[in-house]
DNA sequence: ATTGACCCTCCCCTTACAGGAAGCATTATA
DNA sequence: TATAATGCTTCCTGTAAGGGGAGGGTCAAT
């Protein structure tokens, strides 16, 4: 039996990081003196405690070490935990080095003492007449991480009602705030032909700029659209939309082409 | 002037965000209304709002970003923090990387079905008579992220006082638990003669095991002796030591050799 | 005047512990 | 044996960056 002291310098675990261990249940002393509260544990247990160390190496949290610990005798749960780690990990490194290469040009900027905002001056802001369409949409409260999918649906109504698409596909922000668990979004396609199922779409007069690159500058395009209302006295008239004008699949993320209108009069 | 929720629609930002900014003060608010406390925002605090979301994108802490902010103007600051921040990502994508590297392997043992904590059984112990030596030594209370520092000062002794070292350096360790930033170890260096500044050091019977590899598996070589203590009836008779047989600065991580000694009775 | 959308503050929750206080228990020393 | 030094306990607070929700006040449009 060894001290909560002698296992923590075997161990190489902290008396606080045992106690709390022990308070969720990752690894409780295997006896506790009743009278005086005192944790006591086995030889055993250090090799427990080093298994815990390895997975924590590994990134796991303390929750999923437990869920491992406690079916330690199902390798196959192991073994598919380790292979999502590795994914994980690939995906935070790849991750990290398209982070490095943005970072990277952007020191290279500031090198030669450019702003690095300043590509918010290179934004093109056009005034144009929108066509008006017959669209067929959905209007949806969506998470904005899964989007993209909430399109499947409409693209499959087209093709199995064969109907004839006439411009890209866009999507209508409603939500008067950003909530990106809960975003209220009607997403939408023009149809050549006006049906039961579809509506008139008419934005008329907008601002417009061109989006080139991910979805993530699409708060800039939004900024600058904004300030230039504030800028030329015009007032957004309805929903602000957005054009897509490549396809998010086959496009890397860098070269979307995203057209962002903002009603106005 | 915009609302909150005005501004949190153009910036991304939730309402959430929004208000823990302007309680950090980070962003605050242009104007608050004195009598019912609503915030109303700039149209130009939108950029402020791009840039800290575009620094945060770097993975620079509010804490941070706020000293940015406040030193906009000092180009140098940001140009060296990025700089950092560069070289600190970098690091964690080596440090990712290797994590991969570790983590294929265990994988790897597992799809043949072997334990990932079978090196653990492959750690060999023997039982020698450890030679006495005239140490050179001190003892301190140190952080062992930079336990390497304090063996310079006996390095440099023993460089300028023309004394002659006889065998590796070794540690001992008197801390009673693991306390990584303030860890009671005594550092030595075996001399080949006496004199008034070293003292005897005679372990005498001693287990001993070899860890080739990382420092990080010093528990496992601790916790695989206390067993074979525990096992073979045997009490820990003074306070364990290590011998560092590589140079930890010329030898890779993995390749480094440490005998770890448990004196016994 | 009402209603629904919008805004406010306040409190608790998250991870994996660290730091410290206050108070027993055990062990070492004088 | 008395005292001091450790060792152990529980309990409280704090961390980063907000999320979730309660309870209640306010605004704009009908």
């Amino acid at each position: 039996m060894l001290t909560i002291g002698e296992f923590s310098k075997i161990s190489h675990l902290t008396l606080k990081t045992l106690r709390y261990y022990d308070e969720i249940g990752l690894l409780k002393p295997a006896f506790i003196d009743a009278k005086n509260n005192y944790r006591y544990y086995n030889i055993s247990q250090l090799e427990t405690a080093l298994l815990i160390a390895r997975l924590k190496s590994y990134l796991f949290s303390l929750e999923e070490i437990k869920v491992i610990l406690a079916n330690w005798e199902n390798t196959e749960l192991l073994n598919s935990k380790m292979k999502a780690k590795q994914e994980n990990l690939t995906q935070q490194i790849t991750f990290y080095s398209s982070l490095l290469k943005k970072l990277k040009i952007d020191i290279q900027l500031l090198d030669e003492e450019e702003n690095i905002m300043g590509y918010l001056d290179q934004i093109e802001i056009k005034v144009v007449d929108h066509l008006t369409y017959h669209i067929l949409s959905q209007r949806k409260q969506m998470n904005t991480a899964d989007f993209l999918l909430h399109f499947n649906e409409l693209f499959s109504k087209i093709l199995f009602e064969n109907l004839s698409p006439i411009a890209k596909p866009l999507a209508i922000f409603h939500s008067s705030e950003y909530e990106p668990e809960n975003y209220d979004v009607e997403i939408a396609i023009p149809l050549a032909m006006a049906t039961n199922k579809t509506k008139v779409f008419n934005p008329g007069l907008c601002a417009m700029a061109t989006l080139i690159g991910s979805y993530d500058d699409l708060p800039s395009i939004h900024t600058k659209l904004h300030v230039w209302l504030a800028e030329n006295n015009y007032k957004l008239n309805s929903a602000p939309f957005e054009v897509y004008q490549t396809d998010p699949y086959s496009t890397p993320e860098e070269n979307n082409i995203i057209e962002v209108y903002f009603p106005i009069k």
